[in-house]
DNA sequence: AAAACGGGGGC
DNA sequence: GCCCCAGTTTT
């Protein structure tokens, strides 16, 4: 399993980052974590980028974000799905936020779990890209490449969270979420994956097949 | 035109 | 565990 990680690691140098590749650069924010994270859920990576930016132009503080009026937030992350619901989300996640938290974001998964709108994949992701801590962040990728792989065998995520937890050491947990995302968006796509240009095909248990939809 | 896409929450 | 949520993208 860690040497396809090594092979995929390889194949993915130069391809194009997703979005949290470049939060992380950007200083690792908990809080942009946190809400770009929240603007992505259900909805493809590469259609939230100019959301992202537009909704962070003009808020990237809990304080900044309570001011804006939901009308506008909902204006600025148009067209990404679930725009309407997403705006009352991460407005009232940002009130919780300067109410209990003193305007900082928790740094721990069973606290951050409590919060509205977030679940494993969003905690997961915030404490390890935003706080540099050990977590797995589990999304359809990672799941859908991780089960195809023969790496685990669960039908839930959270089953594939808990199983990579165990057999994958802790100094690949963090990346593991970026390398499969971009390796899923290039190559391991859901639909028809590219297996001729894919360096573990030779040891894939379910080469070509649609995965768990 | 229709099906696929993708996390969380409520029951 | 099952089903719904809304809107864009792919087939």
């Amino acid at each position: 399993m860690v040497l396809a990680l090594t092979l995929i690691r390889e194949s993915v140098r130069d391809m194009r980052q997703p979005v949290v590749s470049e939060l992380v650069q950007k200083g690792k924010d908990p809080y942009l974590v946190l809400i770009s994270c929240l603007l992505s859920l259900r909805t493809k990576d590469a259609t939230t980028r100019e959301a992202q930016r537009r909704l962070f132009d003009e808020a990237s503080t809990p304080e900044e974000m309570v001011t804006l009026p939901k009308e506008k937030i909902e204006q600025l992350i148009y067209p990404v799905g679930f725009y309407r619901n997403k705006a009352v989300v991460i407005k009232e996640v940002s009130k919780e936020l300067i109410s209990k938290y003193n305007g900082s974001v928790p740094d721990d998964i069973d606290t951050l779990l409590t919060l509205k709108g977030v679940g494993r994949k969003t905690a997961n992701l915030v404490v390890t890209m935003g706080y540099d801590k050990p977590g797995i962040c589990v999304d359809t990728h990672v799941h859908r490449i991780s089960n195809r792989l023969g790496f685990v065998c669960t039908k839930d995520p959270e089953g594939t969270e808990m199983a990579l937890r165990e057999r994958l050491p802790p100094d690949h947990w963090k990346e593991i979420n970026d390398l499969l995302v971009t390796w899923g968006q290039n190559v391991c796509g859901p639909i028809s994956p590219f297996c001729s240009r894919c360096p573990v095909s030779h040891l894939c248990e379910k080469k070509g097949v649609t995965v768990h939809r």
